[in-house]
DNA sequence: AGCACGCCGACT
DNA sequence: GTCGGCGTGCTC
């Protein structure tokens, strides 16, 4: 018998099958890892088949060493989700099926931890003599006792209580009174399941009418859907209750969160309500815990998975749901290798395993909500809040206004004055300051007007310290920073310079009795900045927290009734195709955050460009208008959804070996276009002349971004273009993606 | 990825 | 004459 085998290294070299003999009293099934002497060592693999012959000499053929579970730790259905993503995103089968067990399952780092557990055996009476025969032992007592619940208890929690425990356990064992064994213990995270929280609320009819349309589907294994809910509007309730009854039918079910609403508390009240048969999987769990649940997964224990993007791979035998919750965020996009989308990934899975798949959101992406359009998923609208609570009132304040009046505070009249006004009746408020650092742009104080680039339709960036030059991050497009508005004449017309410094220096100044809290990338260096500073918000300590997007998620202070976003045109600006779309999204964020509490929330935004359609939309809470208007725009620019990004970057210390590499590159697609006269039908190479260099970390980078127009060659000309990117440039590195998160 | 094999420069 | 640089190629 032969095992073909992956062994866990990823290089293109070592990218097929190795046959291994399989020793006479090994048994293997496919999925199973194994250790395979490999070379002068010995390395880990992965079980693909077995086959009866092979085509290899015997002599070359070496056995097995060893089995490294006694199960498949990669599931069937698992196996042949590796293999496609392998091939659809062009890289060694290795590196996918690392994506399927737990990172620290590899290399032994964790192993089954064996322990003493300690059970009692007897109840009621016999446990009343039992304590009474303990005689002057009071340690024996409080041991017994602290069993009296008949569950099965780790010795070395006993051990908290009690002092070296083993003793007196061993002689209530002779006696009779319990029993010891040594068995495979798996911690929760979270310690106990605390049932008080599982209230059940009553379905109102509109989710009744949501779920009704939903579970026929499920019952027959199939429907891909988008639940469009406004926040508030009890979506998660739905969520539960079609879990129930996936459980129901004997199958399991995978819930997504964004990894920032994967809080202790949203853990605690999944756990009410599913108890011992839910699984967390999360960052913060330790390599440990994460095995743990894992294996409680794998084990079937577990059939309900709440987790972040990588529980996607989660080993749920028999798959009956995938919830994905704020289905637009863009922690669902993998940003190490090997790169995925969790929602295309969770979409592959569904079909492949009959499974139903629910997306949901307050501000869906426009790619899929334009595929809902289309009928690629089934829509459900979530239109009203549950008890009908108000939406937050939403204000667009035009700052040209407030300089032509004489006001240059960063601080509008309007604005100033509620936070007066807040501040004066107890309450709080949230400031929000998106600032990119090094990179701003150029717009006219007095009509609001940005640079754009003529070829990318998105605005052009200055660089802070930089000759006087806009830049396109697109194209490369390159020309001067305008001394006159070309669109009115005006001379106002500057870079936008301030930051969350600024904001905080202002209040302070004009807001005497503020206290001001700050929470951006430079304050909250350590794990504890994080936490220490919203506490100190919480608590009450400050009374207005100032801070960049990272406020704008997941974060619920019942006092805030104000928000405030002192330039919405920082978010539209930014120099990426999605940035109306990350507007939208924000903005509707934002004002999810105020008046959380009974008192209805107010919000501000301040904006040099009221006139917007996607701010307009935001005010209204209007996303279909939002929609329409941006598709439209999309498809006219041939942007996604119309066509798929795709970008080569080069990365280097050394800034005259990037741009050297990037010519390289560059010379070398327009050969490949060239010599392909069918791949020009479907390329269409974003690049100028020179690409716009950018830093990060330390590093000079350039890129080549392309937009890829679905056809029948465009995945052979992004296989070339990844394979490009793979040919050695010693002293740089060179990265092909599709479909970048990011394009800075 | 590792590690051995292999062919050219400066050292006791 | 040898020690050692890392280029090339292989691992069932």
């Amino acid at each position: 018998m032969y095992a073909n085998v992956i062994v866990d290294i990823i290089h293109e070299n070592v990218a097929h099958t190795f046959t291994y003999s399989v020793p006479p009293d090994m048994e293997l099934s496919p999925g199973q890892r194994v250790l395979v002497p490999f070379g002068h060592q010995t390395k880990e693999g992965y079980v693909i088949d077995l086959s009866q012959e092979t085509d290899l000499s015997e002599e070359k053929i070496k056995p097995v060493k060893d089995v490294l579970e006694d199960y498949p730790a990669v599931l069937p259905s698992l196996m042949e989700l590796a293999k496609s993503m392998a091939q659809s995103s062009h890289c060694p089968l290795a590196e996918t099926l690392r994506l399927m067990i737990p990172s620290e399952m590899r290399g032994g780092r964790v192993h089954v931890k064996l322990q003493t557990v300690a059970r009692l055996c007897i109840s009621g009476a016999d446990l009343e003599e039992a304590l009474l025969r303990q005689g002057r032992s009071q340690r024996r007592r409080l041991l017994l006792l602290m069993l009296s619940d008949g569950d099965k208890h780790l010795v070395s929690d006993l051990a908290l209580d009690v002092r070296q425990p083993l003793a007196d356990l061993r002689k209530l064992e002779e006696e009779g009174y319990i029993s010891l064994s040594r068995e495979e213990f798996l911690r929760q995270p979270g310690g106990k399941i605390d049932s008080r929280r599982a209230f059940v609320p009553d379905l109102t009819s509109l989710q009744q009418e949501i779920l009704e349309q939903v579970l026929p589907s499920l019952s027959r294994g199939e429907g891909k859907y988008l639940l469009h809910g406004v926040t508030g509007s009890g979506k998660t309730e739905v969520f539960i209750r079609l879990v129930q009854e996936t459980l129901k039918q004997g199958r399991g079910a995978v819930i997504l969160v964004p990894e920032i609403a994967l809080t202790p508390q949203m853990v605690d009240w999944f756990r009410a309500r599913f108890g011992e048969c839910s699984a967390v999987l999360h960052s913060r769990l330790s390599a440990g815990e994460r095995f743990d649940e894992w294996r409680r997964i794998r084990r079937g224990d577990a059939k309900v998975v709440i987790g972040a993007r990588s529980a996607v791979f989660a080993p749920v035998e028999k798959l009956g749901l995938i919830v994905i919750d704020e289905e637009h965020e863009t922690s669902y996009l993998s940003d190490r290798h090997p790169r995925y989308d969790a929602r295309d990934v969770a979409l592959s899975r569904c079909s492949r395993e009959h499974a139903t798949l629910v997306m949901a959101s307050a501000t869906p992406s426009v790619t899929s909500f334009y595929r809902a359009k289309k009928g690629e998923y089934t829509l459900l609208d979530m239109p009203e809040r549950v008890g009908n609570r108000p939406l937050p009132q939403v204000q667009l304040v035009d700052m040209r206004k407030e300089l032509e009046a004489g006001n240059r505070s960063i601080f509008s009249r309007a604005l100033s004055a509620a936070i007066r006004q807040t501040v004066r009746q107890g309450e709080q408020v949230m400031l929000l300051m998106n600032h990119r650092g090094y990179y701003s742009f150029v717009s006219c104080r007095a009509c609001g007007t940005t640079v754009k680039c003529p070829n990318c339709d998105v605005s052009l960036t200055y660089h802070v310290g930089g000759q006087n030059l806009l830049h396109c991050h697109y194209c490369g497009h390159t020309e001067a920073v305008p001394t006159l508005c070309p669109e009115c004449g005006s001379q106002k017309i500057r870079h936008f310079g301030a930051g969350t410094q600024q904001v905080e220096a202002e209040l302070n100044r004009s807001f005497p009795g503020v206290r001001v809290a700050r929470m951006d990338t430079d304050t909250t260096s350590g794990k504890e900045g994080h936490a220490k500073i919203l506490e100190s918000f919480r608590d009450g300590t400050c009374n207005v927290l100032v801070g960049t997007q990272m406020i704008a998620k997941g974060l619920d202070f019942p006092k805030v009734t104000l928000v405030g976003v002192i330039a919405a045109d920082m978010t539209l600006h930014f120099p990426d195709y999605r940035a109306r779309e990350r507007t939208f999204q924000l903005l509707t964020q934002v004002s999810g955050r105020a008046g959380r509490g009974d008192k209805p929330g107010e919000v501000i935004i301040q904006t040099y460009r009221p006139e917007e359609p996607v701010l307009l939309a935001s005010a209204r809470q209007d996303y279909r208008g939002f929609f329409e208007e941006e598709i439209e725009r999309r498809r006219i620019a041939l942007y996604p959804p119309f066509t798929a990004m795709a970008r080569l970057l080069v990365e280097s210390q050394d800034a005259s070996l990037a741009v050297k590499v990037i010519e390289v590159l560059h010379q070398k697609v327009d050969q490949l276009l060239h010599t392909h006269p069918e791949y020009r039908e479907i390329c269409l190479l974003m690049h100028e002349e020179q690409p716009t260099m950018t830093m990060l970390r330390g590093k000079t980078r350039y890129q080549l971004l392309f937009k890829l127009i679905a056809g029948d060659v465009t995945e052979l000309f992004s296989r070339d273009l990844s394979d490009m990117s793979r040919e050695p440039y010693p002293g740089a590195d060179v990265y092909f993606e599709y479909n970048p998160s990011t394009m800075m």
